[in-house]
DNA sequence: CTTATACATCGAAATTTGTCAATATAAAAT
DNA sequence: ATTTTATATTGACAAATTTCGATGTATAAG
């Protein structure tokens, strides 16, 4: 459960989450993050280690850069303990309106 | 955004998501949770407060009673907010897998 | 080789958060 | 009426978190 909290935790920053919006589905380096950020540098990269640890984020070392992007297994299994484990609903319930 | 990140801060506490697994589908009131929990009394009523005011929990008062049921759209709400706000995935590409 | 760029780390300040003891409130039991 | 029970509120404190300036570390460019 403690890993859960540390996603939450992680997800529970105005931050942290503009920057998710801003990654969205690409893959972007943290000197693109800091242009739509108000936040210093040093601010940021402490910002991108929390939702590195958490596992909502990976990173890949490019020469200079640094390039995240979303893991999207992640947001998905944590989605899935939200209404699964956490309030009992099959996946049938949560999902599939209709199917 | 805001009201999301009210959300998740509430849900990165393991207390609080003990609280939360505690009450699970059922209406629970506050001396039920305190026997399950480690934690004295006023903390228990702290947590409590941010979870109802983060909207994920709702409680009615009966007599000398406050009971707590989880308000299962504000989690319906956040999971699709993880999975489609977040991350731009169709309702269809995030659930019904083989449907 | 020197300089510039991209990012990480360190140390400190300010704010927020979790916790408890003490007290308040309000309903039920005696 | 008084006491007990269930919960909320207040005030205080320690711990965690957010932020920044200064500095460190690679890598790339000149």
């Amino acid at each position: 459960m403690k890993d859960v909290v540390k996603i939450f935790k992680a997800l529970g920053d105005e931050n942290r989450l503009k920057i998710l919006h801003i990654i969205g589905s690409q893959e972007v380096c943290a000197c693109k993050l800091l242009e739509f950020l108000e936040i210093g540098q040093p601010t940021l990269s402490h910002h991108m280690k929390i939702l590195c640890d958490s596992g909502i984020v990976s990173s890949r070392k490019d020469g200079k850069w640094t390039h995240y992007k979303i893991n999207k297994d992640t947001i998905k299994h944590t989605a899935d303990y939200m209404q699964v484990t956490l309030f009992g609903n099959t996946a049938a319930q949560s999902c599939c309106n209709g199917c």
